[in-house]
Order: structure tokens, then sequence, then C-alpha cells
DNA sequence: TATTGTTATACTCTATAACTATA
DNA sequence: TATAGTTATAGAGTATAACAATA
């Protein structure tokens, strides 16, 4: 009824459902064990694993927000229940008042130890264990070329407005700020 | 403290963490897009397609379930929500009366196509834009690859029981049949 | 008894909007 | 006024267990 639809190869549509299942099996597998194994969810886990590797073993909540996609409130009540577990602090940052400083525990440290070597056995026997080194290799590539890609293109609207019928879009300025990939998109 | 933890390469961790990235960035989008198109969720859309691919345009509950993960109580909620639009029906099978046959019916086929274009156009655009046509390629063999390795080794605890402390589980018989990759695992 | 599916229920997660406080 | 974060609240989704009906 307007423009052409865009197609996808046979070849195209292979590799997007088998990417497709892939991450969805794996997600799954690893949301089990990590469930499992530490009582914590895919996210909490990756909050985790951020403090782990961040100097100090703190963050700002915006930084840690960063990248794991949710919004303000959902990190608040990922932390919350982080920290009534022990394995997280929250503190008001010295030097802006305004923000909070999360700080991962010994106890933090001890459940993701504890959690890590059937983290990284799943993901080495569902995802690598198939797969050649030139393969791995190549998938690195691949996945972090798109990455990057989509970083650069922060996914709009992801299928751009329906018949706007009206105005295309006056730039009512305040969106754009939102710069860098942050917290709700 | 035990048996020598597993480990990742750093390609392998690379390809990890950029897989783990994509993939959710691209559910995350795609997601939006299905939501705001179609008002349909991930799952309800995966049926919807399911449905739409089999011959007749319909599926028993059972059959429909398999591989989409879930629980058998989470599938009867999004064929009910899906049958309250309107967009598939529901109806005892001649054959088997303890059967569900799902089918879509020709609103839930507007549905599909409504939100098919904007869905493709966004995997075309943030998974495949910037791989080279032997990247796709390359990518559809490795995932293909790996589903097939997956759904041969369907992944158990895939993290090991913790330390029982208690009764290791005597086994209260019921679980066991649960054989083919049902809903549940 | 085993299988198919539904219901009841509880819980987790996410999102929006209103709000507080600092800058 | 803009930014950082929380709270209140509502809604979607999922899982478990108990249940009903058919095979």
């Amino acid at each position: 009824m307007s423009t052409q639809p865009p197609r996808l190869s046979a070849t195209e549509l292979a590799a997007y459902f088998a990417f497709t299942e892939v991450s969805s099996l794996l997600r799954h597998a690893v949301e089990k064990q990590l469930k499992d194994v530490g009582q914590l969810s895919y996210v909490q886990f990756q909050l985790l694993a951020r403090l782990g590797d961040a100097p100090g073993g703190s963050q700002r909540m915006t930084d840690l927000a960063d990248g794991v996609v949710y919004s303000r409130s959902g990190l608040t009540y990922q932390a919350q229940s982080l920290e009534e577990r022990g394995l997280v602090t929250r503190a008001p940052s010295p030097e802006d008042e305004r923000s909070t400083i999360v700080a991962i525990t010994a106890a933090g440290r001890e459940v993701l130890a504890k959690v890590f070597p059937g983290h990284i056995e799943a993901v080495k026997s569902l995802l690598f264990e198939s797969l050649t080194d030139a393969d791995v290799e190549a998938l690195a590539r691949m996945m972090t070329q798109v990455s990057g890609h989509l970083r650069a293109n922060p996914p709009r609207s992801a299928g751009r407005r329906k018949a706007p019928t009206s105005a295309p879009a006056s730039p009512s300025a305040s969106r754009a700020s939102s710069a860098r990939g942050s917290v709700t998109d």
C-alpha cells in the first residue's frame, strides 16, 4: 500500500532465526544458572559484574545504568534489592550530593565468585563448544562491528513513526540531549 | 576452591560480550517496534508468526509451545490474550478432545502484515547493515550450527546443583516424563 | 495412570509520573 | 531550570501447583 516492503535474503533470514534462537536459549540457560546458584537475575548479575570491574568497586547510579538499558526506577529497584541482600551499598556521593554511589561489598564479590564458574561453563558449552577457533574470532569481529554500529546509530523508533499525518518532526529540542545511549533508550 | 575454574579466551570473552550486547539491543529494539506498531509482545509475535506459517494456520497448544520455551500456563495466558483481541481462535481438537487447536484469524494475519515491514527493516538496519554478505553467510552457518548443538544437548541445570545441604531430592516420580524439550525446559 | 490444558495465585520485573534534593 | 535519584503505582509476564477432562 506504500513503499516496497524491505526484504531479507534467504541467508539473512536463516541467520536471523538462528541468531535469535541461540541468543534466546543461551540467555535462558544463563538466567537459570544465575538464579539457581546465586539467586541473581541477569540484570543483577550484570550490575554486580560491572561493579566488580569498576575501579574501587563502585559507580554512580547513572553510570551503572548506562548500557544496562533500564529505566531509572528499574535500576533503583534492583539496587535496592541488592542492597537488602548486602551485596552492594549505596551512599550519596561526596562530590555531588545528588548522586548515589553504589559499591559492591565482599559478600557481593563472593556471590559473583560463586556464580562465575558455572556461568562461564554454560557459555563455553552452549555457545563455543560447536565453533572452531576461527569461527569464534570471526564471530567476535562481527559482533563487535555490529555492536559499534548499534552504539553509533541508537535505534530510534526502530520502525519509524506510523503515518505522521502531521508535522514531520519539528525538533522540540528537549529530546536531543539524550546523547549517549542513556538509560531508557 | 575446587576443580579448576573453566576459562574463556580473550577472543571468546570479546565474542560473548559483543554477542550478548547485540542480541540484547536487537531484542529491545524489535520488541519496541512490535509493541508500537502492533501492540504485540515478542512472544505473541512469535506465536502469530508460527501460526501464520503452519499449514492451515493452526496448531495444537503443545506444538505451539514447543520451542517458545515457556510454561504451559504462560502459553495459555498469551493465547487467551490473543484470543481476546480476535487474533486467534481456540477450539478443542476433534481428534483428541484434550487438545486445543489454536488458529490464526484474518485479523491476526493483518496484524502480522502490519508489523512485518518494520520488523524486517529493524533487523536489516540493526543487524545486517554493518555486515558483508560473506559475514552474513558465516553468521548463518555458525548460528545454525550452535542452534543444532543446543537442540541436541538440551541445557540441563546448566550449572550443576549447589551443595544440597539437605536431602538430595528423593524423586517423587511425576517430574521425569518431560522427555523432549517440553515447554518448561 | 498419563496427557492436555486451564485456573488460581504469587512474585518479579519494567515503566510512567510525580516528587525531593541538590546544582 | 536541569540533573540525580526515589517513590508510588500499575501492568505485563512468568512459574508453580492444584485441578478438570480426556485418553
